[in-house]
DNA sequence: ATTCCACGGGAAATGGGGGTTT
DNA sequence: AAACCCCCATTTCCCGTGGAAT
């Protein structure tokens, strides 16, 4: 039986975070609280806004400094860490569930906490495995990250798993290493045994590093090697979607800050929090739903943001994330991929087969300094635009007449792509211009959005 | 039953980061 | 400095396949 032990003399943890959870103000590490020329001009901001007093809540990197919602995480989280208050080794962790839904935010603020407990200084570095998905690719953003010399790329595997764990070697210093994206890394599962055996060969006992893994997977539990799952240092824990009322106060957490004062009406948080908790539960979408209604409240002038508006946001939202998605996810390649096929959708007004998206490929990609490529690497493009949920493609087979064949059309409402295909690159703009598309109809959404006069806030 | 060919999985090649040995 | 090795991403090549039309 793992947990906190009720007749330990030392600190509990757990009854601590739930006291801290509801105080504690994050504003060491982060930089957002230096003043900086931006926050001068963020101050300009604030005069002209009347529905908005800042943005800032709305940002990814933004962190309130409260965790709300999250008891029972916290709580399962306490316990994972409390034999390590105890003086013990630090523990490993894994943690996934539905991305959106607490997960970094609650370890961020847990690690903060438990700095407090401790007499060691915790340094947390970070991975993302989506970015480096194999294990050698894992060490050298490691290496680079941890260690003060540069690791290039092709550096010995050896070495660099020597200078990681040489580097560590520090009784002052406990290492967090965050993996996040787990499920990146395909089968194999996270690497906990061998960076921990790593670490048994390259170290002497000083050594003190935990392994927290953050998965988007949830199911990732469930196809982990029974050996990495069931290590007695590791510990598991999911996290749920949020319910409206979660949702809520996740909400009125962020719109203390970001809105001026009385102009959100009453139900508008409600609303955001009902309408996101019936489709995802995720605290993102509910808040780019918020931001959005604000948004058009702005827009149209209004003093007051009303479920109107929410209503209205709700139907863009698929629009912004698509803009999103364009402009942040696509590689240049699946860029032009989409401008074409988006742009013969609405010239041609019928879906686009692999050959003739190819064959435009093939004249566009010169101008966007891209090497010409093989239909069957534009039809990889394809299939990376359509794991990405952007495209619908209609099947068919002709038979004799020429076997089984595809074409692709555009999944989302064309605007957002347009929108964010010019806001990328003038070449796209010119190489809608030349195919004809009616550019004007399409820089505002049915709702009057101008995604990237949107996205541009501060 | 045969025929046809786009499709897509997978192997192999290419190219580019770098290090080490002789 | 030439030759060889490590690690990666991208691209090309090869080939089995599905299934309606014949």
């Amino acid at each position: 039986m793992r947990g906190v032990c009720p007749h330990s003399k030392q600190p509990n943890v757990r009854d601590d975070l739930m006291l801290r959870a509801y105080s504690f103000i994050w504003q060491v590490t982060t930089q957002s609280y230096r003043p900086t020329v931006e926050h001068v001009f963020q101050n300009i901001h604030y005069s002209q806004m009347d529905i908005f007093e800042t943005r800032r809540p709305f940002r990814d990197d933004y962190n309130p400094g409260r965790v709300v919602a999250r008891d029972e995480t916290i709580d399962k989280m306490g316990s994972a860490f409390q034999d390590f208050v105890d003086g013990y080794r630090p523990p490993d962790v894994c943690i996934c569930g539905d991305s959106g839904i607490g997960k970094r935010t609650i370890i961020k603020h847990l690690l903060k906490v438990l700095q407090t407990k401790v007499e060691t200084e915790l340094v947390v570095t970070t991975v993302d495995c989506a970015e480096h998905n194999t294990i050698y690719k894992i060490y050298l953003a490691l290496a680079n990250k941890v260690c003060p010399d540069r690791y290039p790329n092709g550096t010995n595997p050896l070495l660099l798993q020597e200078s990681i764990f040489q580097e560590m070697n520090d009784p002052d210093r406990t290492h967090f290493i965050i993996l996040e994206h787990l499920e990146a890394l395909g089968l194999e599962g996270p690497p906990f045994n061998d960076l921990q055996q790593a670490r048994s060969t390259y170290s002497v006992e000083n050594t003190e590093c935990g392994f927290i893994g953050i998965s988007n997977e949830s199911r990732i539990l469930g196809y982990l090697p029974k050996d990495v799952v069931h290590k007695s240092r590791m510990h598991t824990i999911e996290t749920y979607p949020y319910d409206a009322h979660q949702l809520r106060s996740i909400l009125e957490l962020h719109a203390e800050i970001a809105f001026a004062d009385g102009v959100l009406s009453e139900s508008v948080i409600p609303k955001c929090a009902a309408i996101i908790a019936q489709e995802t539960g995720q605290a993102t979408e509910a808040l780019q739903l918020l931001e959005l209604s604000g948004y058009l409240a702005l827009q149209s002038e209004a003093e007051q943001v009303t479920e109107d508006h929410v209503s209205k946001a709700r139907n863009s939202l698929i629009q912004l994330q698509a803009y999103n998605k364009f402009t942040k996810e696509l590689t240049a390649k699946e860029q032009l991929t989409c401008v074409i096929i988006t742009a013969y959708n609405l010239v041609n007004g019928t879906a686009i087969t692999p050959d003739d998206i190819s064959r435009h490929y093939r004249e566009r990609c010169r101008s966007f300094n891209l090497n010409q490529v093989k239909i069957r690497q534009v039809r990889n493009y394809i299939q990376d635009l359509d794991n990405k949920g952007l495209l619908d493609c209609e099947g068919y087979n002709a038979g004799r007449g020429g076997g089984i064949q595809t074409k692709y059309k555009l999944s989302v409402p064309p605007e957002p792509i347009i929108q964010g295909a010019i806001a990328t690159s003038g070449r796209f703009k010119r190489l809608l211009q030349q195919q004809d598309v009616s550019i004007n109809k399409f820089t505002e959404t049915e709702e009057g959005i101008d995604f990237t006069a949107f996205s541009s806030r501060q």
